[in-house]
DNA sequence: AACTTTTATGAGCATAGCCGCATTATGGGT
DNA sequence: ACCCATAATGCGGCTATGCTCATAAAAGTT
């Protein structure tokens, strides 16, 4: 059995860094622009657009914040701007969870049968 | 080189249910919660006002929330209730997230040294 | 049963952030 | 230089939620 280490509390600054992350994750329409642009690869906002119904300057705003947290990239072409998923993390994170609620429901249902 | 796989576009409930998910540790207080009880092993609601300096009604909120995902348990002690994490996810979560960050900045750091 | 201690919850205020509309900025073509 | 296409930004409405105060609920003691 593995003891879980003693462990130092993290700083107020990496507990704002920490939570300013996950709560770019925790906006669905942010998600939903880098899964598209995790499944479809890098494309312009005209795509995006399509794709999920959002207006353009929402979709801008949310892009230029996954880009300052360095999670997308862009290139220009032409007037276009073509925009990709820069950092892999965000989808191994989703990974974790995803798995974790599915266990988790697993269980649930285990403890009905199991009356 | 590995190449990224064709990934199929997540459903709008698997979606909504990540962003939740996320959502949970957006929130400094949430998070600082939880950084405690991983710090300090299981402990009372006196314990974590204490600790963090939020009022109780503030706490109980929190602490239910994240009850209800299944990130945390309490066991009752005569009138006192005994949190403690449930889940090593979100240690794992945060160790990721800390690490990228770090090496994000370390990249940063290059880039101007690099000049 | 009344009283104390501890935790949960209803009500309300304040703030943050999503989202769209309209406008501006940027780059390219004639 | 003017116009078109594309993306970014100022503004404002709206909703969600953090946070507190006051109160209720739960458990224990005498």
């Amino acid at each position: 059995m593995r003891r879980t280490p003693p462990q130092s509390l993290p700083s107020p600054q990496l507990l704002d860094e920490l939570s300013a992350f996950f709560r770019l994750l925790s906006e669905p329409a942010r998600l939903q622009l880098l899964c598209q642009l995790k499944h479809g690869g890098a494309m312009d906002v005209a795509t995006l657009i399509e794709a999920t119904g959002f207006s353009q300057s929402h979709i801008s705003r949310q892009l230029g914040q996954l880009q300052r947290a360095g999670l997308v990239s862009c290139e220009r072409d032409g007037t276009r701007l073509i925009y990709a998923v820069a950092d892999p993390l965000v989808d191994d994170l989703c990974n974790l969870v995803q798995r974790r609620l599915m266990q988790r429901l697993e269980q649930q249902l285990e403890q009905l049968k199991g009356v």
